[in-house]
DNA sequence: ACCCAGGGTCATA
DNA sequence: TATGACCATGGG
């Protein structure tokens, strides 16, 4: 529906305002093998103890997926460790590792359509639909919508969303919506909505201190009475 | 001493 | 299909 378009355009734009003097630091231009390595490693997990786990990588020089794979498994769990959750995320990069094996190389694999790409992805072991959409979207650069559980709740808050609530059920909502003609422009749209709406929550919309008051979507956000005394 | 973070898997009903 | 236990570190 074309309302859905533009009410989602207006948050986009509010959020552009509020949050483009943060610069640009995040995931759109970065290394494509360090955004999956990212993306895997931020799984339920604080960003600031990811950084510490990709300085440890960094440092050994396994920020790339040969010298990777060669590591020792105990080794790269120790290198993870501040990520938290650190043998499970491990086995997951090492399953990653062997999805580029079977690829040939990350190239190959990134290289693919992207509907083959994303269900290979899906395949992978400790590889779910959030962090698919994070790879094929920042990584493979091709569009595909990150649904994750910021951009529920705060669209949830305004009013906005599907009908059901599955991953699925949102992802084709915001697709339909902020659809593009041209799929350079649809990734350059889907990608930095998306970063928009994690600054975003992650500086003003948490949950634990909602900040609506001083929000520019406060006027459609029932949680705007929330703070204050 | 809690609570939780940019999820995903597995077992159960 | 849907809910719950589990993974585990570091910051607030």
């Amino acid at each position: 529906m074309n309302g859905d378009r533009d009410r989602l355009l207006d948050v986009y734009r509010a959020l552009d305002q509020m949050h483009a003097w943060r610069g640009w630091h995040w995931w759109p231009d970065a290394d494509p093998f360090e955004v999956i390595v990212g993306a895997i490693l931020v799984q339920n997990t604080a960003w600031t103890n990811v950084e510490r786990a990709l300085g440890n990588l960094r440092a050994v020089g396994s920020l790339d997926p040969g010298v990777m794979a060669h590591l020792d498994p105990e080794e790269l769990e120790v290198l993870v460790r501040p990520s938290g959750q650190y043998r499970q995320k491990a086995r997951k990069l090492r399953a990653f590792l062997q999805a580029v094996k079977e690829a040939g190389s990350l190239e190959g694999l990134l290289g693919r359509p992207p509907a083959d790409l994303r269900a290979r992805l899906l395949g992978t072991w400790g590889i779910g639909e959030e962090t698919a959409d994070c790879i094929v979207l920042y990584a493979a650069r091709r569009p595909s919508f990150v649904i994750d559980a910021y951009t529920q709740r705060l669209f949830s808050r305004l009013g906005i969303g599907p009908a059901g609530s599955s991953y699925g059920q949102w992802k084709d909502y915001f697709e339909a919506a902020l659809a593009e003609p041209d799929p350079a422009r649809r990734r350059e749209l889907w990608a930095r909505y998306h970063a928009l709406v994690v600054m975003h929550c992650k500086h003003v919309c948490r949950k634990r201190t909602p900040l609506c008051a001083q929000c520019a979507l406060a006027a459609g956000c029932p949680a705007a009475g929330l703070d204050g005394a």
